[in-house]
DNA sequence: GTCTATACACCGATAGAC
DNA sequence: GTCTATCGGTGTATAGAC
């Protein structure tokens, strides 16, 4: 892989986490790794081809951090933990959910890394929670689909108050919030009960 | 007031909602209320000071939608029941929420308005779950700020996701869920009827 | 108070030399 | 593959007539 178009896609992951798609310009990319328009236009038909390639990059990076926890053979609720207290720096925000307020998101080639990013957490947090259900280790009243949605908004709106107060605590409040609410749910597994 | 002022404001409330900050531009709020550019600059220095009335018109209102629930006399759960299970428009996303993503957000004054919006329904929802818990009727292993920010993040979060997957309802999944979870703290230390 | 004309910077993209 | 020059369009704001 070329290393001119290697440094465009890394400057581009970089300046969509610090600000945005629509705010984000070729130039300021090329200011960022070094390169110049040529190189730009040659490598990339235009700046929404470079931030897919971007996202993408960025989505396939978080996935396998998040897959090191849900994809393990952890307990169910101390996956959600060691997710969930994760320290996060809250005014930076997310890398992906910071992205769908620009308008240019409503696009759908451009939404498509955004909505695998979120369908992979939801997915398998909610495969989690199903498990978890089964092994009777989990309140059984409330959908897992539905919880996995309320804990991943919790992470997504903790960094929207993060960004709104200034302050790059509030995400993990709210991050622990949502934790000791599922650890109000787990249950201790009973011994099977033996049909017949 | 002046017609032409209100209708200026009016308009950028509008497409604030509908574009944020960065992406509404003087010219789409003149087109929007049918203005010309010698009104806008008689009347405000600029885009920032129409913008910075604009949301905190918009915030008043807000505010007053939800002081019709945490200012009532209704029980504490009550409160959240209605204000979480109000129906809400997900891809349209938050008023308030939105703007958080702007890159010239990071500017105090623009800030100033949001910042209002959020630490009033903070500190009002998690006033009402202390009282909750001096009256015995809230479970007392969580701390209500720590429990209100979980419960704004949700909706925000909501907000979020269904701006990511291009669905209006996730937003109502979310706030469905975090109400769940909350209902499941309650504490009987009256007789309480609450639905859902 | 409202209008039109204008200024200047930056946007995303292209052309063509090397 | 990379460079510089340039294009048409738009953003924010100002000037000055009426």
């Amino acid at each position: 892989m070329n290393a001119t178009r290697q440094a465009l896609i890394d400057s581009m992951k970089e300046l969509l986490w610090l600000r945005g798609y629509d705010a984000t310009s070729p130039n300021q990319v090329l200011d960022h790794c070094g390169a110049g328009k040529g190189s730009f236009y040659h490598h990339f038909k235009g700046k929404k081809a470079l931030a897919i390639e971007a996202m993408n990059a960025r989505v396939d990076e978080l996935i396998a951090d998040f897959d090191l926890i849900f994809g393990s053979d952890l307990p169910w609720l101390n996956k959600f933990q060691q997710y969930l207290l994760q320290p996060r720096t809250g005014i930076k925000g997310c890398p992906m959910g910071r992205l769908v307020s620009d308008p240019s998101i409503s696009d759908n080639e451009l939404r498509t890394p955004i909505d695998r990013y979120f369908k992979h957490l939801l997915m398998h947090m909610s495969m989690t929670l199903s498990q978890a259900q089964q092994a009777e280790q989990l309140d059984e009243n409330t959908s897992p689909v539905i919880l996995a949605e309320t804990v991943v908004s919790a992470i997504q709106g903790g960094f929207i108050i993060s960004r709104a107060l200034h302050d790059d605590q509030s995400v993990n409040s709210a991050c622990l919030g949502v934790f000791s609410l599922l650890k109000g749910l787990a249950r201790q597994a009973e011994p099977m009960a033996v049909a017949g």
